[in-house]
DNA sequence: CGCCGTCATGTTTACGTAAACATGCTGTCA
DNA sequence: TGACAGCATGTTTACGTAAACATGACGGCG
């Protein structure tokens, strides 16, 4: 009943318990409170005991923006993304939270909805008034470079699937490697050359697939057809699906994604294509349906629990070396996962 | 040059540019400078002027704990989740940082890897200790009536996917009358009776599915089928399709996901069972790949942005209002979409 | 012409915590 | 036995911000 000061109305906020209260109940000063609170030695037992019983008593709980006021900092780490929606993001940001947890930090999400310029400054703006010791960029880095946006300086940052790692400290997938060991699979199979379906084109992730399938095609002397432009989507892939299936005669498909393989797929069983038998299919993510879709997919696996891992130790370490950090890329290793979407050419 | 306090080994953590820096190259008082932070009125605008000029040189961003400090509150919501692997809970998580930055609040993720005891009462007890002013719980509520686990007291908080309708405040999207119209469609269509594919047995949305299914067969005087267990993946689903296709003749499937609904395809596929003719099969979720599952999927439509959107609605009001949620279950909705995985049955 | 209201700006204080320093008591060793 | 080390605990202060209150200058009106 004497804790009503939620209800009191047009009155200011009422303090929650604070050390004072406790120390008052307990009898000592509060910043014997606040040696208990944080484990310090020093406090006889029976001193430490009254203390506690006064903290269960008032459910005292430490506030943590006085914390954060004393120390500097906040034990936080701030995430910015465009999109929760790809398996790649989400997963990434679980295991950056999982990490940070386990490191005693939490974590801030900063959405951006629309990925426009104006969007994108603002939650830099925003970033900096934030409360967070670091911050973990998921996103096409080239955003940031086309106008005046740029990281608030002296924070620390580690960006994802970008190539500003001339700039920026870098977590990123093998996406090169990745994507030369789909294509030159389908080529070992025995296919002349493989076509290629994108991501959007402000991807850098789709630049880089596409630009290593170009390359192996070019060293081994294959001709490269024209790329088909998709945006993730299934939807995009089945639409280049349908393309693909008329002549001339496509044999081998490498899709910048799993989901546009699954558009793929769909596209050439409705066109009485059968996979892998008339087209070699290859995939990119192995999200975990793709092992169920028909048939299993081929596809690149990419670790996105090590990149989130590796981003958190990136950042963990700048904070505490109190530095920004260093340019450079840091590559998580992809590798092919074989299913049953590729075969070798008929005849 | 003179900023060099993050080098300095061994040296307290320098502060970084404060008020009174500004104020001091301003000219002016701290106090005038927070007028001018703050955009209040009552500064003549060469004041102004000056004053953001010295903000600009020092690059002055306002401390968020001191401004927490001060104010009593974070502008923060914390988000507990056991996952965010499953297209529900990433889809409600992102509406859920979009609806609350458009609110000026930012969002916390707390994990919790594994569900145990321990680490759900560990997540709740750091919880207290975390700079939020609510909470959103993304999870089993159950798992928290088991044992000693609470949520503290005088913390406001909003639950999603849960029947603790009746102590806390609930938003879900409408399982079971989702589940309904599925099974409903399958009997429509001339189906005798409809089988079930369950998700784990310890989830509340799982068990809602497969009451409603329970439900409406008895209603309309079927026989029920035992249901097959599964755990969302589509391994499981898979593996309940392996046994479905066998005899007794299933005609009709409900599964409580869309990807078990995807290993049932496959299986289906596999033991040369045609989808839809031979047996129909219907999903829930509707994410976005089901449309292009061969064939594309009937399922039931889950509204998560809405879940997010009216999680963040009630716990603002919470906040806002400076009371605990009134119990209660606010329910969005869920609705069937016919596709190509459903038909009239054979003969 | 003098009083007072208005307005821009400065000064004081409190938010909750914890480091640094101060106090006072106990026991030990020269 | 007296001075001092060691230890439990208390007091002071600072972290950065902003509300509340104080100050002082200027102008309008009786």
């Amino acid at each position: 009943m004497e804790r009503g000061g939620s209800g009191v109305p047009g009155g200011r906020r009422k303090q929650r318990v604070s050390m004072a209260d406790v120390a008052k109940l307990a009898g000592v000063s509060s910043q014997t409170v606040s040696r208990v609170s944080n484990g310090h030695p020093g406090v006889i037992s029976s001193t430490r005991e009254q203390v506690l019983a006064a903290m269960r008593e008032l459910g005292y709980r430490p506030n943590s923006a006085a914390r954060a006021l004393r120390y500097g900092q906040f034990n936080t780490i701030g995430v910015i993304l465009f999109s929760l929606s790809s398996t790649g993001n989400s997963r990434t940001v679980e295991a950056i939270a999982t990490h940070a947890a386990a490191e005693g930090y939490a974590i801030t999400l900063i959405p951006i909805d629309v990925p426009t310029q104006d969007n994108v400054l603002g939650a830099f703006t925003r970033m900096g008034e934030l409360a967070v010791d670091a911050v973990i960029v998921i996103m096409e880095i080239h955003l940031l470079d086309t106008g005046t946006v740029q990281l608030p300086p002296g924070v620390h940052v580690v960006v994802v699937d970008s190539d500003a790692g001339d700039r920026h400290s870098v977590v990123d997938t093998d996406q090169a490697d990745g994507a030369r060991q789909a294509v030159q699979h389908l080529l070992d199979l025995g296919h002349r050359t493989v076509w290629h379906v994108t991501g959007p084109q402000a991807s850098f992730a789709g630049q880089r697939r596409a630009q290593a399938w170009r390359a192996v095609l070019r060293e081994a002397g294959r001709p490269v057809p024209p790329a088909l432009y998709g945006d993730w989507s299934a939807e995009s892939g089945y639409a280049a699906g349908l393309v693909l299936a008329e002549p001339p005669d496509c044999t081998a498909v490498f899709a910048a994604n799993d989901q546009m393989a699954l558009g793929l797929l769909r596209a050439f069983h409705e066109r009485g294509l059968s996979v892998p038998y008339d087209v070699s299919v290859v995939g990119f993510d192995d999200i975990p349906d793709a092992a169920y879709f028909v048939p299993p997919l081929t596809t690149v696996h990419q670790d996105f629990a090590e990149v989130g891992h590796r981003c958190v130790q990136k950042v963990l370490q700048q904070i505490r070396a109190g530095e920004g950090g260093r340019p450079g890329t840091d590559l998580v290793p992809t590798r092919l996962v074989v299913r049953g979407s590729t075969a070798a050419p008929r005849g």
